[in-house]
DNA sequence: TTCCGTTGGACAAGCGCTTGATCATCGGCC
DNA sequence: GGCCGATGATCAAGCGCTTGTCCAACGGAA
């Protein structure tokens, strides 16, 4: 009865490139593969002497067997793998995010697979191929560029999806940062140290987060009775060059702010090149703070002050959504991480405004 | 004989989050799923109607049809998806790395999966996964902390593995920049503005390319007829803290260098804060040059010359290495990847030695 | 001794796709 | 008119694993 599998058990593994299989394992415990499959997952319903639960055991260690992902995903139709879609892993602002969503990942005893992708049409491939190729049992889309609009794919009810920090039209969840109150909290440093002009590197226009971080900013003005006026908010793009050009700009205003805070720590990069180049001295003429924490902060001149947020959390918490909606219960649509709260992280580069 | 496919048909992809089957499609162009299959895949061995050919498209694309990854791996024992491990996303050396293999990955039609793994223990663990358990049908391997040891698996000639910028004992194949050309680049650069007293951070002592860029830098100050002073050699852990740290036990020595070449240029941000925090001016009493160009050179103050490397033409050629060892095609052990030669570029932190 | 409930496993179908083998149909040729 | 080679598809097995079902053997109770 047991002969196929004692005649595959004497010719071990001819496939080069993959493991020893189920039925491999079954052959030199000389059980059947099925009792092998139950054993190694640990099926409840299953009946085994001790005995045979060790032989079974110590075969799977000895042929070093690791299930083939591909038979298990299209006989389970999931893979306990999840799929995290970022623009570029060269913004710093995505390392604490894929960390906390990693962690979240393993916990839940899932692995983590990574995508860049640039653009939403990039985006809406990876979609396709990863969920509905069945790839990934969900996909978090952490993606930059992502605006309105979203993968068709995702739109027509293909779920299992989670949007990081963007808000998008439609069905699909998405988890925010509390970006108005990070976005304050910095303010409320600045004003605390005595600064009355104070400007905004804003993010682009169409980026959700940067609508948010700019509302938090003109909110925190009004609350501490200042005005917001229009030329001290200045559009750049969250990164250097893009913070670096909107830093000249307000510097060549007759009436210069004596504090910045920027939206995109990058951008706050750029802007402090801005300030070197044209020899204005921070934060002896000028204070700057930065939206988001990075290593790199403390390294650079001035040592940057930051507003740091729970981006490790973040993606913590997206990730544990996500199993939620593969495991079929429903979340709220949007939600907002509130619990470390945000925290500014002072620095050298902000100080009290100068007498003048 | 096709009733099984037209009952299936009426409905509609009972399954969220997969697409619609092979089957739905046949029973949609009224043809047999193997037919579907052939054309889809343009199997040369098909010859079908144009007619049907195009009600079979057409089926295909109506009904948004992506063939599922795990049957298709399954029966084919490969995935067309290549796995590419990086100890960590925050490291901005691994960006050009990672966009040369997802290109090169891309061009060939295959899939590239990013995965965190940082330390050894970890990289087993994935690479277990990735290569026996059937993910991929490939592994590209840039982990740092990798040094003479291997994962078992990888050792135990289950290839289909190749290992970035280290060269290891044994069989697995590895491709490496040209690190000592790009150091002795560099050294050339100080000596050509009149340096004679240079100093190395140099890396870790374990890691492979520490060792190769302190041996060019050696190599090129002998050719140039200068000492290799003892304590102009400090180590530094290829981060912030460890160029901080290294700078400023270069910078306590009674006869100090007037000019540092940094092996990784994360250390070499840390140098520069060290050099700021003590007041030493750069490039007035010390010159920097740092290993491997990124964006944020230029927006440093004063913004970094840096030697740059064919970073991304590194992930591009392992990426094609790895797809004639997953065709079965012999490669050499250890290639040194050279046409794209190393280039300095210049920028503000370097300059002549003071007059001194 | 006989019957029956347990215990400890084996059996087989099926997940969605690929592919070598097979087969019906049809026009052309002698 | 019968045979044959193309043509244009279908059939069926199998990839490695999971899981509902089934079955042999065994021990205890009547």
């Amino acid at each position: 009865m047991l002969d196929h599998v004692v005649a595959n058990a004497k010719r071990p593994s001819a496939r080069v490139g993959q493991g020893s299989s189920l039925l491999a394992v079954a052959g030199e415990a000389r059980v059947h593969p099925s009792t092998v499959s139950r054993i190694l997952r640990d099926d409840p319903a299953v009946r085994v002497r001790p005995a045979t639960r060790q032989r079974v055991i110590a075969a799977a260690a000895a042929l070093g067997y690791v299930p083939n992902a591909n038979a298990r995903g299209l006989a389970l139709r999931r893979t306990t793998t999840l799929g995290l879609i970022i623009p570029s892993t060269a913004n710093i602002v995505y390392e604490q995010i894929i960390k906390g969503a990693e962690s979240a990942a393993r916990a839940a005893g899932y692995v983590l697979v990574l995508a860049e992708s640039a653009d939403v049409g990039q985006v809406d491939s990876a979609h396709r191929e990863l969920i509905l190729g069945g790839r990934v049992d969900g996909l978090l889309i952490a993606s930059g560029t992502l605006r309105e609009s979203l993968p068709r794919a995702v739109l027509n009810g293909v779920n299992n999806t989670i949007i990081l920090n963007r808000r998008i039209r439609g069905s699909v969840p998405s988890i925010i940062e509390d970006d108005e109150r990070g976005m304050a909290r910095g303010v409320e440093h600045l004003v605390a140290l005595g600064h009355t002009r104070i400007a905004c590197l804003a993010g682009p226009e169409e980026v959700d987060t940067a609508t948010r971080r700019l509302s938090g900013f003109k909110e925190a003005l009004r609350a501490a009775g200042l005005p917001v006026s229009r030329g001290y908010i200045q559009r750049a793009s969250f990164d250097e060059a893009g913070g670096y050009e909107a830093m000249l700009r307000l510097l060549q205003l007759e009436r210069r702010p004596t504090a910045v805070a920027a939206s995109s720590i990058v951008a706050a990069i750029g802007a402090l090149a801005a300030c070197h180049a044209t020899g204005v001295s921070v934060p002896g003429e000028l204070s700057m703070i930065a939206f988001h924490d990075a290593t790199i902060a403390q390294y650079l001149t001035p040592s940057l002050s930051t507003i740091w947020m729970p981006l490790f959390e973040l993606g913590e918490m997206a990730t544990r959504q996500l199993l939620e909606v593969i495991d079929g219960r429903d979340i709220p649509s949007v939600q907002r991480l509130q619990d470390p709260e945000p925290r500014v992280i002072p620095r050298a580069s902000t100080a009290p405004p100068p007498a003048d």
